[in-house]
DNA sequence: ATGGTAGAGTGTCTA
């Protein structure tokens, strides 16, 4: 029986679960999260060192693992019927269709799915045409949980605002913030999902993610890609949400900050 | 246009 407790759900893209594991749990336990996703875990299953966050009481499921990307759930309320998408795309050949991956599970009543949408690399690149499919075929899959509470979190590798790029005129020929790329993220709004983490931190100036080049994180030239999109039950039950900005902070850091949101119980 | 940093793993590839 799916419980309606309240729920607090972070997602980070951690650059190698490995490399910051002991991050992870310091993250868990600082902000009594509940459930977190992570995005690029670059790690075989075997490979990573769970055994603390299992100790803390979390469960895990971890997707689509290799030494780029891989995608996991941790949670402590509950990790039923966990499901892996995007395995493998029609019409690419591996490495490209190995690129990304999605996991879902129910977590204390509520349907996660953490994803790494696929980076694109340049708009004329193969990746590129990939990354869009990958998120029409995200977007087919996704309307069947939008009568349920559910959430679609993770690295969407989009800017779908002019606010949420630190230099326009820097991404003139980058992928990002492409007309077809931020179309494809507005079709998910279109559909009801929700940003349920921008009304909570409006822009402009406002990122999760800040290359490791040029001290961008120093100089906050950032870009908020990486969202949480509630189903319209889901996005009512949120209340506050926040991006640990100081998790980017310092020696050591992912080059994402973790971004949280709390759901009440229904 | 290029390069800058970081993480995977030894060759570069990826972001």
């Amino acid at each position: 029986m799916a419980s309606l407790g309240a729920v607090r759900i972070a997602t980070w893209n951690v650059n190698s679960l490995r490399s910051r594991i002991d991050r992870v749990e310091a993250l868990v336990q600082r902000h009594d999260v509940d459930v977190l996703a992570l995005q690029e875990t670059k790690a075989r299953e075997d490979q990573l060192p769970l055994m603390g966050l299992q100790a803390l009481g979390y469960d895990v499921a971890v997707a689509g693992t290799n030494q780029w990307n891989g995608v996991a759930i941790i949670s402590r309320v509950g990790l039923e019927d966990v499901q892996v998408g995007f395995d493998g795309m029609p019409g690419y050949g591996e490495p490209v269709a190995a690129e990304s991956r999605a996991i879902g599970a129910v977590c204390g009543g509520v349907r996660v799915w953490s994803v790494y949408v696929p980076n694109g690399r340049k708009p004329d690149d193969p990746h590129y045409h990939y990354k869009l499919e990958w998120l029409r075929t995200l977007r087919a899959e996704a309307q069947q949980w939008l009568d349920a509470d559910a959430v679609i979190v993770g690295d969407w590798n989009v800017a779908p605002r002019d606010e949420d790029v630190f230099d326009m005129a820097q991404f003139a020929k980058s992928t990002h913030v492409t007309p077809p790329e931020r179309a494809a993220f507005q079709a998910f709004l279109d559909d009801g999902w929700v940003d349920v983490v921008r009304p909570h931190t409006p822009g402009p100036d406002v990122y999760t993610y800040w290359d490791y080049y040029r001290q961008r994180f120093e100089r906050n030239r950032g870009l908020r890609i990486d969202f949480i999109l509630g189903s319209p039950s889901a996005a009512a039950r949120v209340h506050h949400a926040f991006i640990d900005i100081d998790e980017r902070a310092g020696h050591g850091a992912s080059d994402h900050a973790p971004v949280i949101a709390d759901l009440d119980g229904g």
